[in-house]
RNA sequence: GGUCUGGUAGUUCAGUUGGUUAGAAUAUCUGCCUGUCACGCAGGGGGUCGCGGGUUCGAGUCCCGUCCAGACCGCCA
């Protein structure tokens, strides 16, 4: 007979029923006369009760010798708990065990596996088929799991075709470093893995697939962060005869559903933003609008006054935080320490306090007259109970530094609303990024992104001002998507490279099947991709997406638990040789 | 490639100005316990203070190097 039920189901509807259950020992609790056990499997805890006067000696003993983490089947009748434990589902019932078999020992695990387990994050990665025992852990599987299924679902019924591409790819010079896998039957030839599909959904498109879609494994071999893994997952999707419009209304409605579904939440509105105004106003590509904090434009108004910082510098600006002024100078120093780490590098942190009682001070009172300092205020529209944190210096570079420090303030003085959902479309972004150390262009996006058909002329000209046809979507400040609308012009597409600096042979080369293809009627298309890993942790409000990967990669891209990368045998090496 | 933080019991951590036998909690083991569910009570075992070198009468503590882990900058078309 096979497990009746699992752990996570029996009720009292189910009294006096005989019943079979499989599982892991969780804790044992003996109190002398009766022994419980908590009984675990995927789908949740179940009490089992021996008792000296119910159950055999022979079973009893058997249980007093069970340890954490003992794979067991039961066979028992469920009966009415004496005190009912609310916390659990199961909690208004018990197991009174006629016959155990103990399937499997275990030895002591090297952390406990509870909700709250007492094991560091690089212990947990190196026995993680353990740390995928606990309960919250599980919970994010099933919920990446549910996710990608609602994903498919959406896409499907909205037409889009799943189609594998291939991992073993050419390797490209643009763009983020490739892992390299050489190959043994064309030696000194190497495959790459790929970075995306991008290429591949492209020649889709032109072999007409009008809808593609594939939730596939995406290769980079970049420094790791928090929130970037060595491979990690993309929901990569590419659309024939669409503007950036469609793709906006395609992909805003794959995102209500699932904001609708996990969140909770209809309705939704999405922002749209230039890339342009989100550096602006918020220092940053990637705005996180579940608080305020715009980053205030103040050059004018503080200039002339005789203080160098603000005269010496072509820019300064500010944020403004609501009832703040009574901030200890301790706090601020903090923010400034903070401010002038070498990873945010700027000089300092001017500040105006607009208190209660609507007298201002500043830490350039010396300069200013109340007077001058209020226009400032106005100037941000302050209220009494405010206070004005100020950064002075080149605009690129201090607008990125209030960027961080706006997010840090929202962080410290916890003004973030974690009930909002705040996706924003960042449009118009740059074709081309100039690159000072290798004195040329870049793609901001990739090659095959298209220009805004106004600016098609300014490539030749000035193609630093050329706004591509590029958007990302941000939601709370992650960037969880991003696409484009491509090339499918033949001509455009070899200027581009030129503009890349890449000679016709390099380019031919590279991307001699894609230029050729273009020659076949290709149709207009673009497309998108989010990262699932990402969307996932960002839809239960984590930074960390390495708890939504069944077996992350560790900081330096080292898998702890199979400990790869590893070194080759000289067997394995010779075969790569000649 | 760089900056910062950390590495002490199975685990998570504390360890003062460099000074006696390196502590706590938890886990684990033994005994007790008539309804536990973070059970309780009593007791026991458990340490290459990451590694190497240096300073010193004396180093977990200070210095140098190195390895490992985490966060970040660069990087991530």
């Amino acid at each position: 007979m096979n497990r009746t039920n699992n752990c996570g189901e029996l009720s009292k509807t189910n009294l006096n029923q005989n019943v079979k259950l499989s599982g892991w020992v969780n804790k044992v609790r003996e109190k002398g006369f009766i022994i419980w056990v908590d009984l675990r499997d995927r789908y949740g805890i179940t009490q089992l009760v021996f008792d000296k006067e119910r159950s055999s000696e022979e079973l009893f003993s058997a249980a007093t010798q069970l340890g954490r983490e003992f794979v067991i089947e039961v066979v028992g009748t469920v009966i009415e708990r004496k005190n009912i434990n609310e916390k659990i589902s199961t909690g208004e019932i018990e197991i009174l065990v006629s016959s155990m078999e103990i399937l499997n020992k275990s030895i002591v695990p090297p952390f406990t596996l509870e909700n709250e387990s007492d094991g560091g994050e690089e212990l947990r990665m190196k026995f993680r088929y353990l740390d995928i025992r606990r309960q919250p852990v599980k919970e994010n599987l099933i919920f990446r799991h549910e996710l990608s299924l609602e994903v498919r679902n959406f896409l499907s019924e909205n037409g889009f075709i799943d189609i594998e591409t291939p991992c073993l790819i050419k390797s490209t010079p643009e763009g983020a470093r490739d892992f390299i896998v050489p190959s043994r039957l064309n030696p000194e030839h190497y495959y790459a893995l790929p970075q995306s599909p991008q290429i591949f959904k492209q020649l889709l498109m032109i072999g007409g697939i009008d809808k593609y879609y594939q939730i596939v494994k995406c290769f980079r071999d970049e420094d790791l962060r928090a929130d970037r893994q060595p491979e990690f997952t993309q929901i990569d999707c590419e659309m024939s005869f669409v503007n950036q419009e469609d793709i906006f209304q395609q992909f805003e409605g794959l995102m209500s559903r699932l904001f609708s579904r996990f969140l909770n939440q209809d309705n939704v509105k999405f922002e749209r933003m230039t890339y342009n105004d989100a550096i602006e106003n918020y220092g940053i590509d990637k705005p996180d609008l579940r608080y305020d904090l715009r980053i205030n434009d103040i050059t004018n108004e503080a200039k002339g006054f005789g203080f160098q910082v603000f005269d010496n510098n072509s820019f300064s600006c500010c944020v403004n935080v609501e009832n703040k002024s009574e901030l200890t100078r301790k706090e601020i120093d903090n923010l400034t320490d903070w401010i002038k780490r070498p990873q945010i590098g700027a000089t300092g942190l001017l500040w105006i306090k607009h208190n209660s009682d609507s007298t201002i001070k500043s830490s350039f009172d010396k300069f200013f007259s109340e007077k001058d300092l209020k226009a400032i205020l106005d100037r941000v529209s302050s209220k009494p109970g405010d206070i004005l944190f100020i950064i002075s210096g080149n605009k690129k570079e201090s607008l990125m530094q209030m960027g961080s420090l706006r997010i840090e303030l929202a962080k410290r003085f916890e003004l973030i609303d974690y009930e909002k959902t705040c996706p924003i479309w960042v449009t118009d972004f740059p074709l081309f990024e100039w690159d000072e150390d290798e004195k040329r262009f870049f793609s901001m996006h990739h090659p095959f992104t298209s220009a805004k058909p106004e600016h098609l002329e300014l490539l030749d000209t000035e193609p630093e001002r050329v706004i591509a046809n590029a958007y990302d979507l941000v939601l709370n400040g992650n960037e969880i998507g991003g696409g484009s609308i491509r090339i499918h012009n033949f001509d455009t597409q070899m200027k581009i490279f030129e503009l890349l600096g890449m000679s016709k042979e390099e380019y031919t080369s590279q991307f001699g099947f894609l230029i050729d293809a273009l020659k076949y009627g290709a149709p207009p298309h673009g497309g998108i991709a989010f990262g699932l890993d990402r969307l996932a942790a960002v839809l239960k409000g984590k930074d960390v997406i390495r708890d939504f990967i069944a077996f992350p990669k560790n900081n330096s891209g080292k898998d702890l638990m199979i400990d790869a990368p590893s070194k080759l045998t000289k067997e394995q090496l010779k075969d790569l040789e000649n």
